[in-house]
DNA sequence: GTTTGACAGTTCTATTTTAGAACTATAGCC
DNA sequence: GGCTATAGTTCTAAAATAGAACTGTCAAAC
């Protein structure tokens, strides 16, 4: 499998992957989602290389996750911001903080907590299924080939 | 931030990424979810090399998420099958692949459906409040440090 | 009017990861 | 003894990442 055409893949997943699966892209659309927004921002939050960072932005810019809107006119500066297309990454990203939640936790007990502002309670995300609305378990679910489907890929 | 020591940040989602983040782990879960448990099965379907493919499945069986199992003692033979930990993922990996089927889809149409056996329908995974049931949006949803976070991570 | 500092990058070398191919080992079957 | 299947390991080359230093613009301070 390439990696510079895994978007081109007959799978979803593949897709997604060639957008947000690498070491940075993850951590840098969290902190997109605490609002974080200029590159000295994301810099020093993460600890991340300025060179990596900047290919990063440039990537989610590319694929139109973020977009890259002027907030300085002399300097020219310029800040990231979500899109829509962004912003609906946000059950992945709550998805995994879950996972990490659950199952690399330590002693200490959770890093972060969410609170609903609808229901005003703490929570945790659930995944269920959109037509009868019960929690989606892996085995009860079955899969079938799509008409975007070629050959053997998954 | 050190890639070695990730999975012991005080942030969920980098102990994630630090068992997940990288570009084959997920692609090899989502073969395990679609049956797959061989070394030869992931290698031929993915195109992994052989050599990252043993480093992979080391790590994931390290992490507890899939466990090595006997299958044929002369010669000794082993495959992988997820644990609870690892059918856990499963969250994830269908945010991710309903992120990629909504943004990343060709005329195509979608390269897999799926079918929920519970209620016999072909669905959409939608993530939602534990405690009040409505569908989530990171505008609705605010943040708190928890017990476990130390200094300015997220 | 020169210096300092903030911001948003770019450029360079060194190290680590990944890709690609070939090789090893065990055992059944002909 | 030779062929095949399975599950890896070992090697070199290419690509990605880490780490640090450098560039350019402008505002404010001296």
């Amino acid at each position: 499998m390439k990696w510079d055409t895994l978007d081109e893949e007959p799978c979803s997943l593949s897709r997604t992957i060639a957008v947000v699966g690498d070491r940075w892209t993850l951590l840098i659309l969290r902190e997109c989602f605490l609002r974080v927004r200029r590159f000295e921002g994301f810099q020093s939050s993460l600890q991340i290389t300025r060179h990596l960072l900047s290919e990063r932005l440039k990537k989610l810019v590319r694929f139109g996750i973020l977009r890259r809107a002027p907030y300085s006119e002399a300097p020219k500066r310029y800040e990231y911001i979500l899109t829509q297309k962004g912003l609906d990454l946000y059950p992945i990203i709550m998805a995994m903080v879950h996972w990490g939640d659950t199952h690399m936790g330590d002693e200490r007990g959770r890093p972060l907590l969410h609170e609903h502002k609808t229901c005003g309670k703490l929570f945790d995300p659930v995944m269920v299924c959109s037509e009868c609305g019960e929690r989606l378990h892996a085995k009860q679910v079955h899969v079938h080939a799509g008409p975007g489907r070629r050959q053997a890929v998954g």
